[in-house]
RNA sequence: GCGCGCGUAGCUCAGUUGGAUAGAGCGUCGGCCUCCGGAGCCGAAGGUCGCAGGUUCGAGUCCUGCCGCGCGCACCA
């Protein structure tokens, strides 16, 4: 229980005495303002209407019958139009910094899941080139939403799901073999719709090296899977690069061997939802929520396949299979119209999958600008930014910290020039610089720092503002995890971090923690513990490293 | 045309679920190194929160209508 939610429950309490409803639920804010105090309060006003009073009449009947010191509050007073603004005893409140020092593994971490189960599908990049920069947004993205569930108590899983069946691994593989072909000898003929990309040629080479016998490239078959493996491989090395790991990699050609998608299709017709028309077969999305019907198997005359979302769905009926829960699937807006598809099957199969599932996480494109130009980003053409160029120009760490520092549905443009000259500039090193700040102290100072846990030691003498701005700052961290779990916004994690890395610099500056008197300097030395564990809790959190020293 | 997202400082973006005088980074300008790391600190300039209405004690935030940008709208994936 942190002292937040301490003070919630006292003011409810009071709110009770004024005959409040029982399940008011007071919202406490940081003052904008530090001159307003430490904590402001909204009740005054939200019971308003319910009591029939006027909001700073009930500000007042609250401050008289709140429990002031069992809260640790010095000072209340009512402000505007009838906020309640209190200021905290600087020793009560660093007493929460204790919290840290004695677990911090457990620091920010909440039980909201129960261990439940959750899927956490990501990057699912096609194996048919390397990872460029829009499936980096995914990556960061999707790893850093499956720790915050983990924080928040949740068992999860990070799974991959390989596109590796259907039309464009077919082109993959005469792609391939028109370039196997071209190293015969024969003119270049790269299929319509097929990949250009030099990788090509090169996968080309290896295969002719590995397979003498076929130098004209007429085992198709071999051909696809050759280039796959090498994709994945190549696939699996920038993942490695960026240090992202899948717990499930997950094959949609597993999805056609082993029946599941002809089950699923059958189930389907045999719902109901389904019709046929023109040859082919329809399923009735409109039933849910889609404004036209979905071809589910093309006609004869168009080749009699199913389309991409049928394998998806007979996927999705998995992961609900597997135990899921709870299933969220990160990905690029240019595939949001896929989602009620889905959704649409799995609801037509009434088997008791919740209508909402599974979530989506849709992040906005990403632009790269290079050379002061967009770089159109094609596959088929060949010209994209790869997620290792950007990882090896400005660093593993720099690159997370870029694409989780804003929110997944505003565009992201990535300036490839500006991420590299600012990479001295960049704040994440702004933030690792705090960290090993702190972690500087206890080395000058000689100090270990896991000895340092606040025993004994009167916290009251941390008043300087600079302290108390920090102290509050660290202590806000678990309230802030939790938002970004709840909205599955890591970028609130950046923000914070941005905001403490400050509060522990203008700290640093302001004030020093050695060599001043001993009752100063074992406070300060908890804060400065406390600020070190903190930081480096919320780098942990974006899979980013927390030096010691840089 | 329809659906989703976005529009906030010169640029890139936050804005704690409707709160008080709208913030940060970069850029620009001006200060600070006997001092636990200057990869830092302190300060200044810079805003019609796209436009117009509405809801209420109170709107960058919610509703409606416009304008602009992006992405979707296949018997492609």
């Amino acid at each position: 229980m942190t002292h937040a939610d301490a003070l919630r429950a006292e003011l409810a309490r009071a709110a009770r005495t004024l005959g409040a409803p029982d399940d008011v639920s007071p919202i406490l804010e940081r003052p904008r303002d530090p001159a307003f105090g430490d904590w402001a309060t909204t009740l005054a006003m939200t019971l308003a209407k319910p009591l029939g009073k006027k909001p700073r009449d009930i500000a007042e009947a609250l401050i008289a019958a709140l429990d002031r010191p069992r809260v640790g509050i010095v000072s209340a007073e009512i402000a505007g139009p009838g906020f309640i603004n209190s200021r905290l005893d600087p020793g009560y409140q660093a007493r929460g910094l204790l919290q840290i020092l004695a677990a911090p593994e457990q620091w920010g971490r909440l039980d909201i899941g129960h261990q439940r189960r959750v899927c956490v599908e990501f990057v699912s990049a096609n194996p048919t080139g390397p990872l460029h920069v829009g499936h980096g947004r995914q990556a960061a993205l999707g790893d850093a939403i499956s720790t915050l569930l983990e924080w928040t108590g949740w068992k999860v899983d990070r799974e991959f799901y390989y596109n590796d069946a259907g039309a464009q691994i077919a082109n993959l593989a005469k792609s391939t073999q028109a370039r196997v072909r071209e190293l015969a000898g024969h003119p270049l003929a790269i299929p319509e719709g097929g990949y250009h990309g030099a990788y090509i040629a090169e996968i080309a080479e290896r295969y002719v090296q590995q397979h003498p016998d076929d130098r004209d490239g007429n085992d198709l078959d071999a051909l696809r899977q050759f280039a796959v493996a090498a994709l994945r491989h190549e696939q699996d090395l920038d993942l490695q690069a960026f240090g992202v790991k899948f717990d499930t990699y997950y094959l949609e050609s597993s999805l056609y061997t082993d029946g599941r998608v002809e089950q699923t299709v059958e189930a389907l017709k045999a719902s109901g939802h389904t019709f046929e028309e023109d040859g082919a077969l329809f399923l009735r999305t409109t039933t849910f929520g889609d404004d036209k019907d979905r071809v589910m198997k093309k006609s004869a005359a168009k080749g009699g396949d199913y389309t991409y979302f049928v394998p998806d769905v007979a996927y999705h009926v998995t992961k609900w299979e597997r135990g899921y829960t709870r299933a969220i699937n990160v990905q690029g807006a240019d595939h949001h119209s896929t989602t009620t598809r889905v959704r649409a099957g799995l609801q037509a199969l009434g088997i008791g999958i919740p209508q909402g599932y599974p979530d989506y996480v849709l992040h906005q494109m990403v632009t790269v600008m290079k050379g002061g130009e967009e770089v159109k980003i094609s596959k088929r053409a060949g010209s994209y930014v790869t997620v290792r160029d950007l990882i090896d120009e400005v660093g593993r760490d720099a690159v997370r910290y870029f694409y989780l520092m804003r929110k997944g549905d505003s565009q992201l443009v990535f300036d490839v020039d500006l991420a590299r000259s600012q990479s001295e500039e960049n704040p994440v090193y702004y933030i690792q610089m705090a960290h090993a700040r702190m972690c500087g102290i206890f080395r000058v100072g000689e100090i270990q720092a896991a000895t340092v846990t606040g025993d004994g030691v009167d916290l009251g003498v941390l008043k300087e503002p600079a302290e108390q701005e920090l102290v509050k700052q660290l202590l806000d961290f678990p309230a802030m995890v939790k938002g970004a779990a709840d909205n599955l916004e890591p970028h609130r994690i950046a923000g914070w971090l941005l905001e403490t890395a400050r509060a522990a610099h203008t700290w640093y500056h302001k004030h020093h923690v050695l060599g001043e008197p001993e009752a100063i300097t074992n406070a300060r030395l908890v804060l400065a513990r406390a600020s070190q564990l903190g930081i480096a809790a919320g780098l942990r959190i974006l899979g980013l490293s927390a030096p010691e020293r840089m």
